[in-house]
DNA sequence: AAGTATCATGAAAGCAGTTTCAGATTGTTT
DNA sequence: AAACAATCTGAAACTGCTTTCATGATACTT
């Protein structure tokens, strides 16, 4: 018996009631009399008894398991997203499993594997583009999912109207009287990551065309997101004569490098360029940067929020949450 | 049959052998015949048959499963770390589960169930300071744990040398020609938190006390981290006439406040005031700013090795890791 | 050819709980 | 007092896979 952990056995001999009763005294106390129950207890805490979690999700087939599944975290966006997560979930005493995934075949193999290894209640899918056929398993597997980002018929979501952000990013500009937009974003450069940057990119010269402005060629740079591309598609943007006035950029990441080339090159951010982000970062703030506030805490707990409640009623509509868009007027766009 | 997933018995009966077979087939191959094999082989695959991850888990006793603990991640410098735990836990099929606490009770709840009601191979650690009762549950779990920043006796850990940080910074700031060195921190607010804030200090006054020199009281500032503290803090030290010709501060999230105050108020950080933080997040870099680098990244994923060793081995000798801490030269601290 | 070692395999006993079902007890109604 | 309902409780089945053990069938010695 030492070392040994006691099991529900142990307790119902010792109480002299059988496995189920302590079973019940755990869970349905008002199920089983009074003194009974005491009995129970007793033994419990003799034992220092502690029901085993793996065996208790075997048994009732619920893991009380939230996976969220995202490509791996380099940005500092994924994190803010998570952290909304997380935040509901210890709440309501769900762990949270994090697959951080790097390929498209990775991102294949871990859907297969929760959707027939059965591991987890529910999945937040965030950023992520899955293909048709990994829907299909997905949608067979009744799991409740939640996609962030990506709006997939028949599941429930948290959209981010990137085409719109990128709009408001160009009425917002256009309102502060700048009249050369230029773009810096990030092509997107895996084929399971969303192309965010190009609806982004789409909202904002549709915006300027209406106002019969035309974002010349020359001033949109998209290319891959390593520092030396980025830099290098920055100074094509900037180190010009006839340089844009204002730059809007697909992530704050990439207005941090900028705001830092800028200063290297001693351009003024704010009164000789106007720069505005996407993300509202918790360093944006720090560095007095305009952009666009996709509310990132908030759309993890969303999307948190909208499994757990497909959890207990799994016939419920599906439903699509647009998280809230917000400029965030700072010093970078201030002439 | 439709719609119910297909268990080891189905497999077994269209196979025309015992679910023990089964199991061989999946586990051990060459220990079943090659014709009896092929059987298996095609009875899974007509009936899509997955192991349950849990069923498996649960006769193995062993979960592929390794818990992270950390305070509420508001800091980047945690997920940083936890992307290096993800890295190599993902490359090993361990699940990576993320416990956040906010709150002494909250630990030591954990701690408990942890212990417990065995959910997890192994645990890491991050920056928790744990009370001699929670620790005496830890080391009777035979549970691998592997400790970062904390050094805790009998435990793996992985050591940052806060301390020696603190010295690192001074002693370079002090090469650069300060001599008037100020310092802004964060108290360490929760009991339940490591208090790194203090460490570095110490190793900062210290060096500058070898060198004959004095942190003067005034220009030490230490409080709560929200915003308002920390900027009182800030503004605190540089709006004086006779403020401190450079500032080592306890994060790189308080440097660049730091910066951003510095820059409202026409001070050139760098031109007028060395600045150095510590951490060295990925924002450092784009910020120019001169940081002590202490491995975040390096850091997770030692830890996570460590906890893979030991239970690949469970009896080996208690190992601390130092991280190693480099001094980033940057643009924050050049005159 | 007898005796022994090796191998493949299935039955059954784990793992540690929950849940169903039916019987026993108690309480309430007529 | 009989009939019926409500409440407790335990036995047994269930979750789905692994692993031990015993057995029968080969292969290898001597």
């Amino acid at each position: 018996m030492a070392g040994k952990q006691p099991t529900i056995y142990d307790v119902a001999i010792k109480a002299g009631v059988s496995a189920a009763t302590v079973s019940r005294v755990l869970n349905e106390p008002s199920r089983v009399q009074a003194e009974k129950r005491k009995l129970v207890l007793d033994a419990i805490n003799e034992l220092k008894f502690v029901p085993k979690a793996e065996a208790v999700a075997h048994a009732r087939q619920q893991y009380k398991k939230i996976g969220v599944i995202a490509p791996f975290f380099t940005q500092p966006s994924f994190m803010q997203r998570l952290r909304g997560i997380s935040s509901v979930l210890s709440g309501q005493h769900y762990e949270l499993v994090v697959y951080a995934i790097e390929s498209t075949k990775e991102l294949e193999e871990y859907i297969d594997m929760l959707t027939s290894a059965k591991r987890i209640d529910g999945l937040v899918v965030l950023c992520l583009n899955i293909r048709e056929e990994s829907l299909a398993q997905l949608r067979k597997a009744d799991l409740p999912v939640c996609f962030v980002e990506s709006d997939v018929e028949g599941f429930d979501s948290v959209v981010v109207e990137n085409y719109k952000g990128g709009r408001m990013a160009a009425e917002f500009l256009y309102n502060k009287g700048f009249r050369t937009p230029g773009f810096v974003g990030e092509a997107s450069r895996r084929a399971f990551a969303i192309p965010a940057t190009d609806f982004r990119l789409k909202g904002f010269t549709d915006y300027f065309a209406e106002k019969g402005i035309t974002v010349r060629s020359e001033n949109i740079w998209m290319g891959e997101f390593t520092e030396d591309k980025i830099d290098e598609g920055i100074k094509k943007t900037l180190l010009r004569e006839d340089r844009p006035d204002c730059v809007f950029t697909s992530s704050d990441l990439i207005a941090i490098r900028l705001m830092r080339i800028a200063r290297y090159y001693s351009i003024s951010v704010s009164k000789e360029l106007g720069l505005i982000g996407f993300d509202d970062l918790d360093i944006a703030e720090y560095l007095n940067l305009s952009t666009i506030c996709q509310s990132l805490d908030e759309s993890g707990r969303l999307a948190a929020e909208m499994v757990l409640n497909r959890l207990k009623e799994p016939s419920r509509a599906v439903c699509k949450v647009i998280a809230p868009l917000k400029v965030m007027n700072r010093d970078s766009t201030e002439i």
